[in-house]
DNA sequence: TAATCAGTTAGAATGAGTCTAATCCGCAAG
DNA sequence: CTTGCGGATTAGACTCATTCTAACTGATTA
């Protein structure tokens, strides 16, 4: 079920939102509470049907602006592997990606400093980079509780 | 300019299309050279219009085809990188790849076996993968006198 | 009240990739 | 030879995620 924005929540959206000089919307909040509710990394069409259960006006197009401007102002993270339909991610903290072969499920998995730098480390001089993405391809052993928040 | 391929080359072609049961045809020999010679990490459509200059009659459906018959062979590796049309990569050794963003264009780093071996650690006990793909985002300084071969 | 402006909306357009059905080609059997 | 077979190739239709467009909404400002 999607139960509404504790207060903390409203307020990160709405300062992450400000900061980019943009505005807390009824749509842009019903989104966010999507991708809250339950961190299984949806798609696009999943964050469209399960906000428009709270939303019924709600357009596709509204939930692509929603989650480009999160992506824009550091709310969520893209996932793409191969060239599927891009996910969503809230999770904020360094990690990297695994994506379950049999399910199509994706996996966080959590990413030490220390590996993330022997990581950078590898980049010859005169290389920059602000963004690493790793994504594992594989197998898990199922053991899912489902990862709602 | 696309040579022919050396007579190592067309070997390595013919054994592994045939350890998949396929075998070698005027069009993938084509599209194999054009891999080749310019290690530049193409897309589908670069590598249609490059071995259409030598083979005027190929379709891009072919080229396509050859390009998973490759893949499915273990001869070339997919590059994807957002939602970008997918890049295709000879280079078989392990490596990560960095997307310059003022450019686009896509370099080969070097990946030792012991930061390979860093990042396979923190999988947790249950996750088995067989493919790491690791995408650096940012900006390398030019100093490009471009990696054909 | 009117003007403005960001945000939202439906639907059209785009474009990478896939599918389909017809054709081609090399080769083995007759 | 010539026939038949099966994999490879081809052109073009199709799919579908994403982007674009133009009209509309609703809050805020003049």
């Amino acid at each position: 079920m999607i139960q509404n924005l504790t207060d903390h929540d409203r307020e990160h959206l709405q300062e992450a939102l400000g900061k980019s000089g943009q505005k807390v919307t009824p749509q842009r909040e019903a989104v966010f509470t999507v991708l809250l509710a339950q961190r299984d990394h949806p798609t696009v069409d999943e964050v469209f049907h399960r906000a428009r259960e709270v939303m019924p006006g709600l357009s596709l197009a509204t939930v692509y602006n929603c989650l480009e401007t999160f992506v824009g102002c550091g709310l969520v993270r893209q996932v793409n592997h191969e060239r599927e339909s891009t996910r969503y991610c809230p999770n904020l903290t360094p990690h990297a990606h695994f994506r379950d072969k049999a399910t199509g499920r994706v996996h966080d998995i959590e990413l030490p400093p220390e590996v993330l730098k022997s990581l950078r480390s590898i980049l010859p001089p005169g290389f920059d980079s602000d963004v690493v993405e790793i994504s594992f391809h594989g197998r898990a052993q199922a053991k899912d509780s489902d990862p709602s928040n």
